[in-house]
DNA sequence: GTTTTTTGACCGGGA
DNA sequence: TTCCCGGTCAAAAAA
């Protein structure tokens, strides 16, 4: 990717069609290619990993790495990512920052309704199908891209927490990556950024696919959802359809930490996930009595964004945990990407079988919490932010300007990155005829955290953060 | 020894 | 009825 370019991040919707990346060739080829030459680029390397996954688990330092190179704008293209879902128009081509476009899948209405709404839940729906479509590739590219420049801008800004965060977010990718069974350590409930802890039961190349689907399942004890997962080579969610509602509330955090709702975090093995999720239903609590509800986006904006869900307004939490919802709302948190995860990594010490066990009791905690306590906020998601500030991605903006462009006959609305310090700018229009359907177009990388709103729970900063994958003795 | 992932086989629905 | 294919099961492997 060229550096110049890497700037420029579009996101658009995914259109059916293969990577763009010369590399990606049939699998045989790629198989072919990995074996006889050396794996030169990712892309082949990446197939063939696709092809034969091995259970990796999460060792501190191999793929940490990796991941936390990542970026921290999976927040901005998260956003975008929602948006991108309706869009229609894979403008994307023209754009030169994609990398490949992700097969259009569907979105169902609840997800449109969702998004349009966003923040309102309105549950009705029945057990729909939602398919997020992440791209995985903005991913990468917002990796790429950011990468570079967050560590000039780092020390622009006070490293403290922006680092964290950018580092951290590294990790929300890898619980993004939780999707992914290969990237993630195989943490066992692996929670994912939606908030939930997830079983693989199944693996498989689907016709008509590039990559293969995985299947999991909640692994809330009575919890008919199942979601599946599309990876695509280099272990970017490609696609997340989620089926069914829970019946129960998101997994509480283990105790810890009300306070670190925030916690930079590292995610620690990225999948953290139920710390995640439970942190998040509690600081969606705890923020909501705030009002805030920024939640997840960043999670699940980061990348998750693909995932939006279904709605299942059973479950209040499920709201926050939809980024994507939220980002009509507003901030959000954060959640994992800095606190679920986080805590869990927090958690490091605890060791694989205690978590496993906790897991268990939390399960069960949950079941009861959701009874009981955790259920309620549907509100979370209505979030006072107006849609000139915070729109989606957890950053806020100022509008600037308005104008219609060749090719478009809706008008393009100009952001700008409302701290004074960045100079990231964001232009939106409308995609299609689809009045939810938008494509967001980043320039430039935010050299700043994300904004908290209100409350700022403390960030718990991330000590260094061993991976909390599970260290076995 | 425990738990999760992997993966081939099986099942059932739809054409 | 048969075939195709997505989804699920479950034994084996991995950590």
């Amino acid at each position: 990717m060229d550096v110049k370019e890497a700037e420029r991040v579009v996101v658009a919707k995914p259109v059916a069609s293969r990577p763009s990346c010369s590399n990606f060739r049939s699998f045989s080829e790629l198989l072919a290619g990995a074996i006889n030459a050396s794996p030169s680029n990712a892309c082949s390397e990446t197939a063939v990993a696709a092809i034969r996954p091995k259970t990796v688990r999460f060792k501190p330092g191999v793929n940490r790495a990796p991941t936390t190179v990542v970026s921290s704008q999976a927040e901005l293209p998260a956003t975008t990512v929602c948006n991108s879902f309706d869009n229609n128009v894979p403008k994307s081509d023209s754009k030169p920052s994609l990398v490949y476009k992700p097969q259009a899948k569907l979105v169902s209405k609840t997800t449109v309704s969702l998004l349009a709404n966003m923040g309102n839940f309105s549950s009705s729906h029945q057990q729909t199908l939602l398919a997020v479509e992440a791209r995985a590739q903005q991913m990468n590219q917002e990796k790429q891209n950011f990468q570079p420049q967050i560590n000039s801008n780092i020390h622009q800004s006070t490293p403290s927490r922006a680092e964290t965060e950018q580092t951290s977010e590294p990790s929300k990718i890898s619980q993004n990556m939780d999707e992914d069974p290969k990237g993630l350590p195989a943490n066992t409930d692996r929670p994912s950024y939606d908030g939930y802890n997830w079983r693989k039961y199944g693996q498989k190349q689907v016709k008509g696919s590039e990559y293969p689907r995985s299947y999991y399942k909640c692994t809330h004890p009575n919890c008919p959802v199942k979601k599946k997962v599309e990876r695509s080579f280099d272990g970017q969610i490609a696609e997340i359809v989620y089926k069914g509602e829970h019946n129960h509330a998101k997994p509480r955090p283990p105790k810890r930490n009300s306070s670190g709702t925030q916690g930079t975090g590292v995610p620690s093995d990225g999948t953290g996930q139920d710390a995640n999720n439970s942190l998040w239903s509690k600081q969606q609590n705890e923020r909501n009595e705030g009002s805030e509800g920024r939640v997840e986006n960043e999670n699940e904006v980061g990348l998750p964004a693909h995932s939006s869900y279904q709605g299942k307004a059973s479950v209040p939490y499920e709201p926050v945990a939809t980024g994507a919802i939220n980002t009509g709302g507003g901030t959000s948190e954060n959640s994992c990407g800095l606190s679920g995860e986080c805590e869990e990594g927090s958690k490091e010490g605890e060791d694989e079988g205690q978590r496993s066990k906790r897991r268990k009791s939390e399960i069960q905690s949950s079941e009861v919490g959701i009874s009981g306590e955790g259920v309620q906020d549907p509100q979370v998601v209505v979030q006072n932010t107006t849609d000139s500030e915070i729109l989606g991605d957890g950053f806020r903006w100022r509008k600037y300007g308005q104008k219609v462009v060749k090719g478009n006959p809706y008008p393009r609305s100009y952001y700008r990155c409302t701290n004074l310090k960045c100079n990231v700018r964001k232009h939106v229009e409308r995609a299609s005829d689809d009045p939810r359907s938008f494509i967001t177009t980043y320039e430039g990388k935010h050299n700043h955290e994300m904004p908290l709103k209100n409350t700022a729970p403390v960030v718990s900063e991330p000590e260094s953060h061993a991976p909390s994958s599970k260290d076995k003795a």
